[in-house]
DNA sequence: CTTAACTTGGAATGGACGTTCCAAGATTCG
DNA sequence: CGAATCTTGGAACGTCCATTCCAAGTTAAG
């Protein structure tokens, strides 16, 4: 059917640009610059997603799925509730404050800033985004309630809120160097108020009332 | 002592490069839109402010000084503690989801997220700009704790911290169009465990032990 | 083996970029 | 009044921008 195939893993390809556009942003990146990253040609880049504005959304959405997608699932299916929060925001901060990608902030968070946020494409993919965020935090918030880790005064959707919209913050301050002791105070001081004050008695089967 | 004296006024210069630096950010703003939006040339421009990078600093410097630190004034010296931060966080909304500038975020947290944080000169503002609205924060529930409005378990720090996080995240969304009552109800979600129960007794004088 | 379909590298295009330069205008000092 | 000094508008600079185009290369179909 095709007398050629492509000679280049797409997927691979928007990996490389992901890289270039997570760490400049979109309007300072340059296509010379996405050519060197990714090694093949305009010719290719073109042909393969339209334009600058399309291997953007490309790549984000490259980016969602590499990057977002496991992190939120994990959270959402997570057994362990409150720990599974916890850890959620450990690595975060963890990924965001040091190794390969240290103040890189989040691509997702990143395009909010931007001029891209305008374009209603890129706009389905930041709600999207926060969407599944929130309901994984509100999925692991009902687990934490399930285990009787919650103080019986929370309201799930209020503080699953709280979080995803924490985690903004956090990327955020994380991108222009904020240390990583401080974010995580920050969640720490989140997390805190959900919790269930331990029992005064050691029967462990039910919240105390009141 | 000077033949001639500049023929505009450099603050009202800098009101001009905000509103276009605020909504497009700084990447993707170029001299011209500048040029037009203040009204003067590229040689006066240049001369006042040196080049780009110093006109942005210098108009997010003007930014921070006409917008971020009123509201932190207000909010560190209010006298009604939980009070002035529920106003803090819905005139921020209010803001930032309608009126003339609705859709643009704040130009703080933009400037996180584009390759200008990584200029020291810029990062130096941006740490200011947190560190001041968190000590803000950090005062008003300094007050709402001496009104007795505040849980007794609460760590004032870790309080202000998520406050400080928090509005980032608030910011970022609305630039992204999120809806003022989604907003709202994060921040909802942040204040309610912070409060104290009303106490069962009709006695004001003091938090009902344990 | 020829032909058609498709990808690929690299040159070419026109426009916008940030910056510099210079002549002209304006004002204060001698 | 003349000279010096600074600002101003606008032209000019070379570079980089996103995008298009074309010839060469490669493979499947006939």
């Amino acid at each position: 059917m095709s007398p050629d195939i492509k000679h280049f893993n797409p997927d691979v390809v928007l990996d490389d640009a992901v890289r270039v556009f997570w760490r400049q942003g979109m309007p300072a990146t340059g296509i010379q610059a996405l050519v060197s990253a990714t090694g093949l040609s305009r010719s290719s880049l073109y042909a393969t997603f339209g334009n600058k504005d399309g291997l953007y959304a490309a790549a984000l959405g490259r980016y969602i799925e590499q990057h977002s997608t496991p992190a939120f699932a994990a959270l959402s299916a997570a057994p362990t509730g409150l720990t599974a929060i916890e850890d959620f925001f450990t690595g975060l901060i963890g990924v965001r404050c040091s190794g390969p990608v240290a103040g890189w902030g989040c691509m997702v968070t990143n395009a909010h800033a931007g001029p891209e946020s305008a374009d209603p494409a890129i706009r389905e993919l930041l709600d999207a985004h926060h969407q599944t965020l929130q309901s994984a935090m509100r999925s692991a918030l009902h687990t934490a309630a399930g285990l009787g880790q919650l103080a019986a005064s929370v309201d799930l959707d209020a503080a699953a809120a709280v979080l995803a919209t924490l985690a903004y913050g956090v990327n955020l301050r994380s991108r222009a160097g904020a240390a990583a002791d401080t974010l995580r105070e920050a969640v720490a001081g989140a997390l805190v108020p959900l919790r269930a004050h331990p029992a005064p008695a050691p029967t462990p089967q039910e919240v105390p009332p009141q």
